[in-house]
DNA sequence: CACGTCGATGTAAGCGTTTACATAGCGATT
DNA sequence: AATCGCTATGTAAACGCTTACATCGACGTG
């Protein structure tokens, strides 16, 4: 592989020179540059990425943390993420680090060592309930900028792209309430960071209604169909009754929707149901599924936009908040 | 940030001594090791990646084109990749193209800049139908061992792992015939680069069925719900006629369901379905889906143990065929 | 006891860039 | 004509590591 001595020696000029058309410097003449340019054509030279970085210290890469590609609400996020990013000039690292924290530890120690520009944390368990846990993300903080997609954490170098998730469950729960429900199923996942939000939203809704929170009608439970759905049938058939039910993930209102087909509950009649995401899967089930859409394609550009501010020395909020929206489809029925 | 350097001033010993503690150098005694491996955790040392690349002019990273990680096919493919790669020790530098072949072309010229030690290259227009246009890949395979996910290439340097899509599909398609079907729909989406392969496979078993094959069966659309849902009751609206649908992707699957919704037939009574891939949009739909298995884990753990097969040297033969496997469930009614 | 061997460690060159600083050439100013 | 300043270009050091080769001491062998 030709490297800039190459280039060097058969455009006749120094290999100072040639770095700088590589760099696109002002000081070059517009002929020498040509002949440069010109050579390296000619020899399909490519800088090598490692002596540059050796030089520079940065690699134009942003490391991507993501607890789980294959959920579909995060793979989204990584192709976008992966789209602004390049859009940028940056290119993307990936790290899927799965549910465990110490991997989650292990990893953010290894994409450091990658020496990448900033990282951008995204996924369901982002957080850590027990704010200990989250000690590892403030100590790669004092290396590179850390952005979190749907999780907020405060320290210096840390910035936060959010959905008002608290807002968009109370205004649904609302809806709900409004439309004449009163015993409404809440169904979040450990998974899903944001989980906890969202069930503040559903308790503020049912506050501010006059409603008693029943602690029975708020699960908690893994991200799985076939298992939402035997828990709700389960519970049903042990006596419990709800009139409407909230997730906070589409594959959770998946599941309750097969678990109302079990217990002959028409849906939105007898049951009203809401997911969350706005996933493929809320365009696949029978009836379509209403869901809430937090806006996956904006909270991953401005995440993205947010980030290179911070490289180009731009103040930045710490927290941004983007709106979601809900999406009407057929298991609801209200105005 | 401490560099060797310092490491080898503070532990008494030559920075060759330090970089043999650092690769696992035999010829360091147990003593030394041990010396030096404190005052790196005491200073917090990591190596920097760029210089170790100049040295040894790679990084341990392998290069993931996908056309669209938003695909939940690929997305899950993306997400298997990257635990395995990390688990043969190799880092994962992920490129989302998209479908244009000059996106493509540019992507990877990017990526080879990188200095990655391998490719896979995975997603549905992995190849273009023009042999010509697959010169760039040829042209990768030149610098690096480039690994296809489910596509096939002549060239050296160039492995291919596939499903046996052709295989399947015929398979499928003759268990239709054989529960009486006769004129059974085949959707497949440009997208999918074995669309083709499964396609001759549903000429096969069409033929060694007697059963005459009519193009107005053979449909090419865009992989989208609504889409296909729209085309196939406009079909059955000017009169085509069909009692089973074979889909090269699971989402052209669904909106086959949901057409036959719309035009009141019965699934599996008046039609049955099948869809490819066994995503979780399979789970979904109502009936369930009945949908061909291409392991996509198994895929992808045989991608990257091939790949770093290659890279230690060994032989591996240029194509892996997996099996794929139907799994069965509410939208066909065979033995 | 001289010598070869071997294991542990050190020295220094090299990897391919970037860039601060030096230099050369040339027109403008005095 | 000497000086200044500016632009285009060159020189060389630095980035942090790997590794071939050199060195050195200890030990076994004839």
């Amino acid at each position: 592989m030709p490297n800039i001595y190459d280039i060097s020696e058969r455009s006749g000029v120094s290999i100072a020179t040639v770095s700088r058309v590589l760099n696109g410097s002002p000081k070059v003449s517009e002929a020498t540059k040509n002949k440069v340019l010109a050579v390296m054509d000619e020899l399909g030279y490519t800088p090598n990425v490692f002596a540059r970085g050796l030089g520079l210290n940065t690699m134009n890469t942003v490391g991507i943390m993501c607890s789980d590609s294959s959920d579909p609400f995060l793979a989204n996020a990584v192709y976008y993420l992966e789209q602004n990013l390049r859009k940028h000039g940056y290119d993307s690292f990936l790290c899927c680090t799965g549910y465990e924290l110490q991997n989650k530890k292990n990893y953010l120690e290894l994409i450091l060592t990658k020496r990448v520009d900033g990282l951008i944390l995204v996924g369901s368990s982002l957080l850590e309930p027990n704010d200990e846990d989250n000690l590892y993300i403030k100590e790669a903080a004092s290396h590179v900028p850390v952005m979190l997609m749907n999780g907020v954490l405060k320290g210096a170098g840390i910035y936060s792209v959010v959905c008002d998730d608290c807002g968009a469950v109370s205004s649904v729960t609302e809806r709900l309430i409004k439309s004449g429900r009163k015993r409404i199923l809440y169904l979040y996942t450990a998974e899903s960071g944001s989980g906890l939000q969202k069930l503040k939203g559903y308790k503020e809704a049912l506050k501010a209604n006059g409603i008693k929170c029943d602690k029975d009608l708020i699960r908690l439970l893994p991200c799985d169909i076939e298992n939402t759905r035997h828990l709700l049938s389960g519970l049903y058939t042990s006596g419990l009754r709800f009139d409407a039910v909230v997730c906070s993930e589409d594959r959770l209102a998946v599941g309750a929707i097969k678990a109302a087909k079990d217990m002959g509950l028409s849906i939105p009649g007898d049951l009203q149901v809401v997911g969350y995401n706005n996933s493929l899967l809320a365009l696949c089930t029978d009836p379509e599924l209403t869901s809430i859409d937090n806006h996956v394609e904006t909270l991953s550009a401005t995440a993205v936009k947010c980030l290179t501010d911070v490289f180009q020395g731009k103040r930045i909020p710490a927290k941004t908040i983007i709106q979601n929206a809900l999406v009407q489809r057929e298991t609801t029925r209200f105005q």
